[in-house]
DNA sequence: GTCCTTGCAAAACGTTTGCAGTTCA
DNA sequence: TGAACTGCAAACGTTTTGCAAGGAC
């Protein structure tokens, strides 16, 4: 599914096409650095000067509460996102911040991921999102 | 091991004991809600009216570079603190920003967790930390 | 014409830093 | 005594918000 065809498909959820976000979302569907924010308002700035930094937070939420983009929030630097939202994992660097994709099946994985990815693995945390007991409750409210 | 035996077993890395982080460490420990820093500064206060936000954060930071406590930085939410830094597994609502702990054999993931915590889990997100091929040659300069 | 989106600027947020005074060892 | 720590306040970087002007449908 490209760029176009996505943001055509959110219409009639409200959501208006314009250039500014299919630049966004076509950079992120192309790239696979992860990029944050940051990087992508300087790509997208190139061929849209005037953007501004809210203008790529607003795309990103918007991509991301209808779940065509994932956002990487890991250790104390930028979230990440990444165009590819189906769960597969990543390693990031305690340097420099750089994620790298990698298959997994889960087994040994400090071990298994080293291998893929040439990192020195230290720590690894897995956390799982959802709706917990108590909210669920309160939901049906 | 308690705050006090921690905290004393720090000494000869030139870290002080002070009544703070007795206040700081022992909270930790007790609790398993995984506070947030606002919500240990809170804790801290009662017994220690003049205690600052600065000082929990130079607590945890310390504590956390000595691997006696753990931090969880999933989601948009405020960092949350654990005081059992082994690897386990943590479920987040998205809602109210709680965790949970459960234990995990890492079989048909999503599933196990639902049963283990009763959330209704939506993704999970696996990182791993480390450093990359990359940094490990600049390291060695 | 409507109302969603934009660019801009200011604000908010969690966290870190700088500093003068204090406390631990 | 001297280095580490404290409380305070200001600074920081990322992200969000408010608003008037502009653009999509």
């Amino acid at each position: 599914m490209d760029a176009v065809e996505i943001l055509k498909g959110l219409k009639d959820k409200g959501v208006r096409f314009t250039p500014q976000r299919q630049a966004i979302l076509e950079f992120l569907l192309a790239t696979d650095i992860h990029p944050t924010a940051e990087d992508i308002y300087k790509q997208v700035k190139v061929k849209f000067p005037g953007v501004s930094l809210g203008t790529i937070y607003n795309t990103l939420n918007m991509l991301k509460e209808h779940g065509f983009i994932l956002e990487l929030t890991c250790g104390d630097m930028s979230s990440r996102f990444d165009g590819n939202p189906v769960n597969h994992y990543h390693a990031m660097c305690n340097r420099c911040g750089k994620v790298v994709d990698f298959p997994c099946d889960l087994v040994e994985m400090d071990k298994y991921v080293a291998e893929k990815t040439n990192f020195i693995i230290n720590t690894h945390n897995l956390v799982f999102y959802g709706i917990c007991p108590e909210c669920q409750k309160e939901q049906q409210h």
